[in-house]
DNA sequence: TATTGTTATACTCTATAACTATA
DNA sequence: TATAGTTATAGAGTATAACAATA
């Protein structure tokens, strides 16, 4: 690091930003997805084409309006991520029967493999990132960033 | 949409993802970085030239490079947010006497003015975000949040 | 008239490689 | 040989508008 010159009348320079909780959520953030990526990586798979999926498996059977509603995409992202999805055999478009505009994304057999698998993988990377707090203070993150992202 | 409406003592995880900290952790940063542009706009700023003109007004006088480490960006894109702050006249930058090479990024008198402006609108979009925690949950949070954006 | 999925477009962000001047 | 700043470029992410089919 370089001069500090030692300052008389300023008191100790606390870090800058570090009370600001939008840039240490954004560091934070930052941090979780690089190691999230390395992870799904070998899977081809990016962090929201994972997300995506992992909203197909479950039993939720959610069309693409609430895909990006929940992953806070754009429809038009989902679009994209579907397509590449359904061309890997992964998810597949199933009609809505109550809403003829709907479509629905389910997983097919491959895709639910495909899950298992990075699933697997991502939960050990999210073990690395949050390893440096002990249990109790991991559940208690969890509750609070839960909060946050859905304050509703 | 099938949902229980997120009663307070239904388990999270009938929710797909939501045990997930690096989804929450996303939606959460989506959802402040949506708040903190829209605070920032009026003053021409986004997210990142305002964290670098806060590191330069800050005293710690850290060169390009230590900004980049700081702010997890590449050195290369903080050439141009500081190019580009320093064209509005709000950061200079200063050579290093210690290392001819590095370059010292400091805030003009208008920097620190913006920045004290920029400052204000932050800090109620911070109040907005984490408004749904009570102020204990809130210095929870940035604890826990520190501690995994500051691994070290 | 409003909404779902879709296409298109533009802009921002991210990642990487190479070059220069200094160390 | 390595590092700080810079330039260039490509790919990923984000935001917006428009359109057809359907509600």
């Amino acid at each position: 690091m370089t001069s500090d010159g030692g300052r008389a009348d300023a008191p100790v320079t606390e870090q800058p930003l570090a009370s600001d909780a939008a840039f240490l959520l954004a560091r934070a953030n930052a941090r979780s997805l690089a190691v999230a990526h390395a992870a799904l990586a070998e899977f081809d798979l990016r962090v929201r084409s994972y997300s995506v999926l992992a909203l197909a498996v479950a039993e939720a059977r959610l069309s693409q309006r609430h895909i990006a509603e929940y992953l806070r995409l754009d429809p038009s992202q989902v679009v994209a991520l579907v397509d590449e999805l359904q061309q890997r055999g992964a998810v597949a478009r199933e009609p809505d029967p109550n809403d003829r505009r709907a479509k629905v994304v389910v997983a097919t057999a491959a895709g639910r493999a495909l899950h298992a698998k990075a699933e697997r993988a991502t939960n050990a990377a999210e073990r690395e990132v949050l390893g440096v707090l002990d249990q109790d203070d991991q559940d208690r993150l969890r509750d609070l960033l839960y909060r946050l992202a859905f304050p509703d």
